[in-house]
DNA sequence: AGTATGACGTTTT
DNA sequence: AAAAACGCCATAC
């Protein structure tokens, strides 16, 4: 369960008014191909665990759950927090993302990811 | 030891 | 732009 753990506790580290993304989270918590399994650890522990789920979001920056089975109080709860996102549940990471101290900045890395994307 | 789950991500149509 | 086709993997059972 040593995974699990830290997942749920970089869950709880992202500050309000930030968000982070499902594929951010598994990398910080030691495996970068793990992705889905956030969204599993979400869907059985953020009631139980009490886990400020609403701010973790997709790698393109959008809300995952579907429209009427979570997304309006997604979007809802972000924007509380200052988080805006558009009528499609789009957030600009850019400007939301979460910067965990010490790690390379998710900025930083998209704008690598980037350049090399130009060739 | 399989098999199912799950709010994903990247590449390719 | 959007959807399908893949790939991915810790847990529960």
């Amino acid at each position: 369960m040593e995974f699990e753990d830290k997942v749920k506790g970089l869950i709880r580290s992202i500050p309000r008014g930030r968000v982070a993304t499902y594929a951010q989270i598994a990398s910080l918590a030691g495996n970068y191909r793990a992705a889905r399994q956030i969204s599993r650890v979400l869907h059985t522990s953020s009631d139980k665990d009490r886990l400020p789920w609403h701010r973790v979001i997709n790698s393109r920056g959008g809300i995952s759950l579907p429209r009427g089975r979570g997304f309006e109080e997604q979007k809802r709860l972000l924007k509380r927090e200052g988080v805006c996102s558009d009528r499609r549940g789009r957030v600009d990471l850019a400007r939301f993302q979460w910067e965990p101290p010490g790690s390379p900045s998710p900025a930083a890395r998209r704008f690598l990811r980037r350049l090399i994307s130009e060739t």
